[in-house]
DNA sequence: CCGTATCCGCCTTGATACTG
DNA sequence: CAGTATCAAGGCGGATACGG
C-alpha cells in the first residue's frame, strides 16, 4: 500500500490496521501459524509466495510483536514462528474477515469477468 | 496492493475480501456514508484526499455494489452515495476494525519512531 | 532447510491544472 | 460543485541465483 506521501494517521483505527497488516500474506500467515504451521518450509507449501516475500512479511510481523520467531541454529537449520498475545488477539477479525469474502466469493467473481 | 503476477484467489475468502477492499480509503468511505456523509465535497473535508484518487475508490466501490451513486443534474451539481445491503454487510467489519486499530494504536506509533 | 542479494515491472497514490 | 487528463514517484510483489 502506498504510504508516503501523506504522514501515517495514527488517529484513525482504520489505518493503524492497515498499515501494520498491509502486505498480501500477513493475515494468512498468522491464520496458518495459529494452526500450528510454524515452519517456513510448510508455510510456504501452505500458500505459494516467493520465500524472500514471505521472509519479509514474517519479519515485519516479528518487529511489530505479532510473532515471535525461534531459530534452532542445529546442523539442518530449524526455525518456528508462533504468535503473541497481539498476533493471537487478531484472529477473530481475520475470522470474520475470511467468512465474509466465503459468502461474498460471487461478487469478486463476477467483477473478475467483468473486467476483461 | 500488487496482484498481477499471481492469479487472485478466489478460494481464499481473505483475499476476496482484499481483493475488493484494496485502496486506501475505500473502508473509511464507506464508514462515513454510512454515517450520512454522502456528498463527495462533504467526504473529501472529512479525509484529505486527492478528488481523483477519491472517485477512483468510489467508482470502485460501485461496480462492486458496494455503493449506490445518484448524480442530480441540477444546475449545481449535486452527487449523492448510499450504501447498498453488501455494503451494509461489510459495517460490523470495519467497526471491529477500527476498534482494534484503536486499542493497538501504540504499536503502530512504537513501530514507526523505531524505523528512524 | 533456510536466508538474502539483485533485478524488474507496474500499480497505486498524489499534485496540478483545466472543463462543464 | 464535480470530474478528468496528465505527470511523477516509489513501494511492493515476484523471479532467479547463490551462500550458510
Amino acid at each position: 500500500m502506498y504510504k508516503k506521501k501523506i504522514p501515517i494517521r495514527t488517529d484513525c483505527g482504520l489505518h493503524v490496521f492497515k498499515e501494520l497488516l498491509n502486505g498480501k500474506w500477513k493475515l494468512m500467515l498468522i491464520y496458518y501459524i495459529s494452526e500450528e504451521v510454524k515452519r517456513p518450509g510448510a508455510l510456504q507449501k501452505k500458500i505459494a509466495v516467493d520465500r524472500r516475500v514471505m521472509n519479509k512479511q514474517l519479519d515485519e510481523l516479528v518487529k511489530y510483536g505479532f510473532v515471535d520467531k525461534f531459530s534452532f541454529d542445529t546442523k539442518i537449520p530449524k526455525v518456528e514462528y508462533q504468535l503473541t498475545a497481539l498476533g493471537v488477539s487478531l484472529l477473530p477479525l481475520i475470522i470474520s474477515l475470511e467468512k465474509w469474502g466465503e459468502n461474498n466469493r460471487a461478487v469478486l467473481e463476477a467483477a473478475l469477468s467483468e473486467k476483461q
